[in-house]
DNA sequence: ACGGATTTGTCCGTATGTATC
DNA sequence: TGATACATACGGACAAATCCG
């Protein structure tokens, strides 16, 4: 009973302090260096107790900006994803988006692909992981407008939230690694001129390449986290 | 859970913004400011969010006078025109389903191959229009969700749910009153047996026959109706 | 024509959580 | 456990461009 573990001990206060705190939103908590400093204990068990409290929904964190009270002030999300598994993306994206790029080989306008180029080069000289996804995306969405059809257009949309979600963790690690990243590069310009050349069949097998590609980096990368399994 | 990159919210948020707002040109944005607090993220993160928004076209910017709505060729849809959409949802489904139905055959299980052969046998003794859309859409549907992605049983029901306009059963029912039921009813049967028989190839490609010969009917009924179009 | 007010464009310092040793 | 390096987010400050009176 004496020295169980200190994170209990900033799990009972830490939810005794959010009990008594207003309920509105926005509510910041203090660091966990002050939590620590304040409870006496470490910050390793201020984390693991926050970890929890995060689980639990009662707070919720962001790294730079701090920890807070109450459930995430964006719930806007009109439950476009179940549980998103990161197979199951994958493996609808790699069905999907190949047709996309076939279409839009056969419809593409001038302007299309002159907003694919841009977005490419603007993509090509981003560092921050953000702004990567952020341009990765709208790369593949501008594929998906050029293919013509509004129904495609919308199940793109869907996907590509989930894909947002799931990325919390495999693309930005993923992007710490730079060779995939130059891969990356040269498989977006194939697709692009195979388009601008109108030519579908290209098209999709450049896109089906790619996206193998991006499976397989991430697939590597969540194997490489469990232990004892060398290529 | 769900808390993404907050670029990608903004993203989110100002694209659905835009779609809601009125085509009318010369609409100009709250300030980046404004947006800033209203999203209740940094201003960095309203800028990175436009800059995507700007290449895509659907904005344009000028330093000191402020962010505009710009021409917008495709918004996003939430009801679908009756017309113009029937050649768009037969060509998502053409691209789609025989997907479905290799995934069903690699992954199909007894029961639902059972369930696909029950739910085929009510559609042939079934007489009512409704009662004939309503088993055919659930046979599709047996073979969205045999294809055990969660994904895609969600695009499926997408794709499923324009189908059921109104203004199209009409249509859809005159293409079934033909000897055409005869041949969908054979081919409702190619596509089990092959999901049955575990043969990816086969059933994908009863799939694409399969609504290609639907696809054919309506297009052929379509243009019966409007008599002696000439270039 | 002029000047103040407003807005976007750009940069940097600080604060915070995350990961590793 | 404690300490350090790192990535990320935020806000302020300033410049450039624009708008309006």
């Amino acid at each position: 009973m004496s020295e169980q573990d200190n994170s209990s001990l900033a799990f009972e206060r830490l939810r005794e302090m959010l009990c008594e705190m207003p309920q509105t939103g926005d509510v910041k908590l203090p660091t966990e260096r002050a939590l620590a400093e304040a409870l006496r204990i470490s910050r390793r068990s201020v984390r693991r107790a926050l970890e929890v409290l995060e689980a639990e929904g009662l707070v919720w964190r962001r790294q730079g900006a701090g920890t807070f009270a109450g459930p995430r002030p964006d719930t806007l999300i009109d439950t476009p994803a179940p549980e998103a598994n990161l197979t199951e993306v994958m493996e609808v994206r790699l069905r999907i988006e190949p047709h996309l790029a076939q279409l839009a080989a056969l419809r593409a306008g001038a302007e299309s692909v002159e907003r694919m180029r841009d977005i490419l080069s603007r993509l090509e000289v981003t560092e921050d992981a953000d702004g990567r996804e952020l341009w990765d995306s709208a790369f593949h969405r501008e594929i998906a407008r050029a293919a013509g059809n509004r129904f495609f257009l919308m199940i793109f949309d869907t996907i590509d939230r989930s894909r947002h979600e799931e990325s919390w963790r495999a693309i930005r690690e993923q992007a710490r690694n730079r060779p995939n990243l130059e891969r990356y590069k040269g498989q977006h310009h194939e697709i692009v001129e195979a388009i601008a050349a109108h030519d579908p069949v290209r098209a999709g097998e450049a896109m089906r390449a790619h996206i193998k590609a991006v499976n397989d980096g991430v697939l590597n990368l969540t194997m490489m986290e469990q232990p004892a399994d060398a290529p």
